[in-house]
DNA sequence: ATAAACCCTGTACCATGGTACGGAGTCAAG
DNA sequence: CTTGACTCCGTACCATGGTACAGGGTTTAT
């Protein structure tokens, strides 16, 4: 038998049983088979969805994403088109996510910057700028 | 008077009033005086404590970082130091963060272009390569 | 005087990706 | 045969930063 109890799988695949549990419920994972007495047997290819799951989280699909992949996997050439549609969004979202992360960046870096040049006997100037500032209110 | 009611003061902090009395509970803004009704009177100054935190929520201070600066702001030397280090270690997390979603795009940006490039009868290289990718795998 | 617009409290809910727990049944080793 | 490790299910809970009721009371304008 090439089947795996769901610690089994859950280890080789270092994630929690409780994880995979979830996935099932989330419907990532196929319900596998039951022994006698109820426990899920796992097929040995069971471990490469599952790896596929986290990988594809690895590169930052959603949950939501990875389940519009997984339903693609049969393969023909459209639906490669909107696996490449899926992974163009997650891009576009990771560009999003980094150019707000280097306004913030700037923002905070030119407060600190303030902070060490500071005159010796002011009040803190980071403090005063989040008191005043327009200059940090670039945003939206 | 110069005091405000609680949708007066939302309104001019571009915030909702569920947000005032959130941040209320939070303890960001001290419990303002009432009216003999039980209606929040909100003095001037509250506008200037809520904009400040907006403001430091827009450079990416979290709520809880909030809350430390707001209680440094009697402002002596040595408080001034721990305003510093709260800005340095939210550029650190800000720096991390840029570091992963920059191996994220790597990688996406690799399956892309794997898809653009692809023979046109093959698989879905996107697909194919989240199924046996080592290549995606040099996280953590 | 009545309706609209505002305010109050308390509680539940949203998304995201899980984790934790209780109470029970099952399986393997000694 | 018993102990410990494993599994089952269902439900509740975690963080984060709020939002959305429900079911009242108040203020303001007409």
């Amino acid at each position: 038998m090439d089947t795996m109890t769901i610690g089994q799988l859950a280890r080789s695949a270092n994630v929690s049983v409780e994880t995979v549990r979830y996935y099932e419920r989330r419907r990532l994972l196929p319900e596998p088979p039951r022994s006698p007495s109820g426990y899920r047997k796992y097929p040995g290819d069971s471990l490469r969805r599952l790896r596929f799951i986290r990988r594809a989280q690895d590169v930052g699909f959603t949950l939501a994403e990875i389940e519009e992949l997984l339903a693609l996997r049969t393969g023909t050439a459209s639906q490669c088109r909107e696996a490449e549609s899926t992974a163009a969004r997650a891009i576009e979202r990771v560009d999003e996510r980094m150019a707000e992360l280097s306004r913030m960046k700037t923002a905070l870096a030119s407060l600190l910057d303030s902070c060490r040049n500071r005159s010796p006997a002011g009040d803190c100037p980071i403090i005063e700028a989040l008191e005043d500032a327009e200059a940090v209110d670039e945003e939206e």
